[in-house]
RNA sequence: GGGCCUAUAGCUCAACCGGUCAGAGCGCCCGUCUUAUAAUCGGGAGGUUCCGGGUUCGGGUCCCGGUAGGCCUACCA
């Protein structure tokens, strides 16, 4: 008699959800189904709670998006979506900066010599095309990374709304007294022929610079004072001169000054001179050895004699006042004191040029000198330079070829000290753009000024500086206060973001909002042609915003347009006539920084200050900066609740230091790295974000952001990615398992069901409502990462033990069973609960899963519309948490005595051949009552203390499920002796396996699988 | 040079106010089921918590000093 084939009777796994997720196949047709069923849209309009407004930063219109981006756009999403489904109404306006010299670069490189044929309107259209295009490259880009937003009305730098929103801004600087028209020394590219701002800087490591020192003669007055000083210095037929030090001879010209240290000691060294007479040196006492190195004048001949001060050493203090002589032109060159002047490099006394240098000038305004900066846009020498430079022939010069040639003329009036064309090497500021050297020359710009009193608004009187920390301050005091609470995170996130925007408002200078170039947004002023002054008024910038806002700023540039109000006239003056247009741009950090004001003052679901700016840490002095300056001028206060700060993403590279320790170093990726690997044959495909897509699909780069402390820096592998994939797996695999085991059919919902639940599904119930918790707060908290792990601590919980358990019945039981039917209740709201918490990060899969999930009458058509729902807290979860873990360590006791006869009978199986394995078969070494195969082959006897066995009496009908035991009997008695393990004696069921007490002769089933069977037989037609 | 930050198993991360043998997932090694199989389940190996001091009954956690790394910045004349 041939026995039945029970496996058509079992409730096996079935569903259709894959293994195999296809994300990058699939990812572009949810996107496709999301947008027609313009699923965003339906979920702003079913916010029951107030908008969450998250003003996004725009990202440079240029380029494709690289990791940076993907980081960022990711979190952003993150937040949106959990903000959406907790009922809060989210418009996301995506933004571009549009305009700067980045673009307007581009531009000139493909027009070549052609530049100088077009207008600046002409240029200006090639740019915004430029910009265009990017815009749009880039919005595909960000879509396809899964993020929500209001896609099809971004907001652009260069909108005419928008620009004329900016202008409106520069309007309450206006009104505040804040914004000034300067003369101040400025970073200055002679590449680009603009000023630069602190953000477009960069440093150049091992730039080679002339280094040269240069006498400066004292005049009778100097030569007196220092006379008495030093009693043995003679008197006839010698010279005195101070020396300075400087790597930019070509600054010289503009000698207005030498600075020394007060409280620094300062010598003579006498030695011979060339002409065979004496001369003098005044140097710092602490450089005075360096210095004689640095001339050459080490040998015994010419080793000069140091003097000290007769008595008292001299200190720098003393020496103010006294002039000596520029080296070349005929005037004096005072000394004047500076604390900035340090004993470490040079000669202790400073070259000071007020028109060359930020500290020169402060040290010029000071002491009442001029500033004289007689250098061109291009960097090349005018007619302002004195006569005896001029007749070098350095006008027209460019300043660096300047330099060769005023060192050599040093040299021949003799009073270079040390030999023509020496250099040194150190770190020199470099455009961002051409990597050119730059220069500090004085210009006339417009400055916000940071320490004036303001004229009008709520802090009138204070400073914007002033007013500036003061905010910082209140954002982080909130940011304590809601973290004390337990309130949703706000303030500076992470909280050291205070310090750091702290310091960089406390030290910046005044801010220099204009450029000289063509792409971007002008400033509206007027220049009356009789006196030759600025004006610039709010009626006039209103005027001028009205125009723009009507034909985009290109109107300025148009001679056609009228943009001067009605009864204008010059502040200066008076006159009501002629006035020509300022033609600096604005700084296209003021137009960012402009933008919450541009964007969010107006609108449905938008409102300023808003909630939420979150960009990488270098937008501490750059957006966060800058919005929160514009935000105290229109706003009086910062415009935003919460900044939230990430890292950068780089490459992590070992390198071995000297004492042998590796040292992970983080790398950019920058082309050039990636082409060197290519070239080597290595995979580069993790390098390209959009190729990882296209391979792997979006959600893995989603997961990857997830996985990684985002405050920090992101480190990039192949490792990693890889890691990231077998998470995704993990994660996907228990979700199809959930899925499988409803087998699409519908249970009832958990709260329905009530105190029908089993105890065991009661403990996993507790568990997702503990995750389900736990993750809310996370997401509150911008802690993704904890979202992630605690999903994945759960599902491998769930995969090991209460999945693992429970498939006994869930496979074996009539369907009818109450212990199923409870089972898939809360299996259903697992999938449920996953769904919800895995959608912001994961919205793909989440919606995968929503699609094969059993469906109510009463759910919305996508995950995406679902509602945060947190579940209700299992009363006797405590309890049951314990039962659990009381049951957890007696399995581990099991496992720890069953574990060596398992891995023994596998070893001496794997060796045997089939026939050898059968129960019976002569050939096996081992006793059939030794071959256990499995832990539903055995019968524990196992002893427990009375506390245990109280513990887990909840539990006791499901316990040798729980042990994923065949039998097992329980023994009060002393826990620590070791388990009982034997193959259980009785005959196995044939249809659930287990060895089990009862089992029926005729039929070799079990009563349990009898009675699934009646039911299933009784069930079929 | 300055400001801010970071440093825990091979990898990614945990560890509340300082307090039980520093945990998890992945990877690795061994074994297993064939009723989750592009799976599952069990077991195992892996850590001088960057280094050195200090405070403390007790330090991964607090203080000081180094080292390495990151972002920002600078008056290297």
């Amino acid at each position: 008699m041939s026995a039945r084939d029970y496996k058509p009777t079992l409730r096996l796994p079935d569903s259709p959800f894959s293994m195999k997720a296809d994300l990058a196949k699939r990812e572009p047709q949810w996107l496709e189904r999301w947008k027609s069923n313009a699923t965003y849209r339906a979920a702003m309009d079913a916010a029951i709670l107030p908008p969450f407004v998250f003003h996004d930063g725009p990202p440079y219109a240029n380029g494709d998006m690289h990791y940076g981006h993907v980081l960022n756009n990711t979190l952003k999403d993150f937040v949106t979506r959990f903000r959406l489904s907790v009922g809060h109404s989210v418009r996301f306006v995506p933004g571009w900066d549009c305009h700067g010299l980045p673009i307007e670069q581009n531009i000139e490189r493909k027009l070549g010599a052609k530049k100088r044929e077009l207008s600046t309107q002409q240029l200006r259209a090639l740019c915004r095309d430029e910009a265009q295009k990017w815009v749009q490259i880039q919005s595909e880009q960000r879509q396809r990374i899964g993020m929500l937003g209001t896609w099809d009305e971004p907001y652009l730098t260069m909108q005419p709304r928008f620009e004329a929103q900016v202008m409106r801004a520069l309007a309450s600087f206006v009104d505040k007294g804040l914004l000034y028209r300067g003369r101040k020394p400025v970073w200055w590219s002679t590449a680009e022929r603009t000023a630069l701002a602190e953000s477009e800087l960069e440093y150049e490591e091992g730039h080679r610079s002339p280094s040269v020192y240069v006498r400066f003669a004292a005049t009778q007055s100097a030569v007196d004072l220092l006379a008495k000083r030093f009693p043995t210095m003679r008197h006839s037929n010698v010279s005195l001169s101070a020396v300075i030090w400087t790597t930019t001879p070509w600054t010289l010209p503009a000698n207005r000054a030498l600075a020394v240290n007060p409280a620094l000691e300062y010598v003579l060294l006498e030695r011979p001179n060339d002409a065979g007479l004496t001369e003098y040196l005044l140097v710092a006492a602490a450089l005075a050895e360096s210095f004689i190195k640095a001339c050459g004048w080490g040998a015994p001949e010419s080793l000069p004699r140091t003097m000290h001060g007769a008595g008292e050493p001299l200190l720098g203090a003393e020496l103010v006042g006294l002039a000596f002589l520029h080296p070349f032109e005929s005037r004096e060159s005072p000394i004047v004191s500076a604390d900035y002047v340090e004993a470490t490099a040079g000669t202790g006394v400073v070259h000071t040029a007020p028109g060359h240098g930020r500290d020169d000038y402060m040290t010029g305004t000071r002491n009442g000198l001029v500033v004289d900066s007689p250098v061109d846009d291009g960097g090349a020498f005018t007619e302002e330079l004195g006569p005896v430079a001029q007749s070098w022939g350095l006008v027209g010069k460019h300043v660096f070829d300047g330099n060769p040639i005023i060192v050599e003329q040093l040299a021949a009036l003799g009073v270079l000290c040390n030999r023509a064309g020496e250099e040194i090497v150190h770190s020199y500021p470099i455009s961002w753009r051409s990597k050119k050297p730059l220069i500090t020359r004085a210009t006339v710009q417009w400055f916000i000024a940071l320490d004036e009193p303001m004229a009008s608004g709520a802090h009138q009187g204070r400073t914007l500086r002033d007013v500036a920390l003061t905010e910082i301050d209140r954002l982080a005091a909130e940011g304590h206060a809601a973290a004390a609470a337990e309130r949703d995170a706000c303030g500076w996130v992470p909280a050291w973001g205070r310090e750091r925007i702290h310091g960089m408002i406390a030290a910046r200078p005044d801010w220099c909002i204009s450029r000289q170039r063509a792409w971007g947004l002008p400033i509206p002023a007027l220049h009356c042609v009789s006196c030759e002054k600025a004006t610039i008024t709010r009626a006039l910038i209103e005027h001028v915003a009205a125009i723009v806002q009507a034909k985009g700023a290109d109107a300025w540039y148009d001679p056609e347009v009228d943009v001067i109000p009605a009864g204008f006239a010059c502040e200066h003056c008076g006159k009501s006539d002629g006035f020509t247009r300022d033609q600096n741009i604005l700084d296209v950090w003021f137009e960012s920084g402009s933008s919450f004001f541009a964007v969010c003052s107006e609108g449905k679901d938008l409102r300023i200050p808003v909630d939420l700016y979150l960009e990488g840490s270098d937008q501490h002095r750059g957006w966060f900066h800058s919005s929160l300056l514009v935000g105290i001028a229109t706003l009086d206060q910062a415009p935003y609740n919460t900044v939230v700060t990430h890292g950068f993403v780089g490459e992590k590279v070992q390198r071995t230091l000297p004492d042998g320790r590796v040292k992970e170093q983080l790398v950019a990726i920058s082309k050039s790295v990636i082409n060197e690997k290519k070239s080597r044959g290595e995979d580069v495909s993790v390098y390209d974000p959009m190729k990882v897509i296209a391979t792997d699909g979006a959600e893995i780069l989603r997961l990857w952001v997830a996985s990684n402390d985002f405050t920090g820096d992101v480190g990039l592998s192949a490792r990693g990615f890889q890691q990231v994939r077998e998470g995704y797996r993990a994660i996907r695999n228990v979700l199809r398992f959930l899925l499988q085991v409803l087998r699409g059919e519908s249970p009832t919902p958990i709260d329905q069901l009530g105190h029908d639940l089993e105890p065991l599904d009661r403990w996993a119930l507790g568990r997702l409502s503990a995750l389900v918790t736990h993750c809310e707060q996370s997401y509150r908290r911008y802690e993704f990462r904890a979202v992630i792990g605690a999903v994945t601590e759960f599902v491998s919980d769930m995969s090991g033990f209460y999945l693992d358990v429970s498939k006994d019945w869930l496979y074996n039981d009539a369907p009818s069973s109450p212990r199923v039917r409870s089972s898939l209740a809360v299996i259903d709201a697992m999938a449920r609960g996953l769904a919800m918490v895995l959608a912001p990060i994961l919205p793909f899969t989440a919606e995968d899963l929503w699609d094969h999930l059993p469906k109510r009458t009463d759910d919305p058509t996508s995950v995406h519309l679902c509602r945060w729902k947190s579940l209700a807290e299992v009363s006797d979860f405590d309890a049951l948490a314990q039962s659990v873990a009381d049951i957890r360590a007696i399995r581990e006791r099991v496992q720890g005595a069953l574990e060596p006869m398992l891995q023994a009978w596998g070893a001496e199986k794997s060796g045997a051949t089939k026939e050898q394995r059968e129960p019976g078969a002569d050939s096996a070494r081992w006793p059939e009552s030794a071959r256990i195969d499995h832990a539903r082959d055995v019968h524990a006897t196992v002893e427990i203390t009375l506390d245990e066995s109280s513990r887990i009496a909840a539990l006791g009908p499901v316990l040798s499920e729980c042990l994923l035991l065949g039998d097992l009997t329980l023994r009060t008695g002393d826990s620590r002796l070791p388990p009982v393990i034997a193959r259980g004696s009785t005959v196995a069921c044939v249809r659930c396996r287990r060895r089990l007490p009862n089992v029926a002769a005729s039929t070799s089933l079990c009563p349990r699988c009898t009675h699934a069977v009646d039911a299933w037989d009784a069930a079929q037609p």
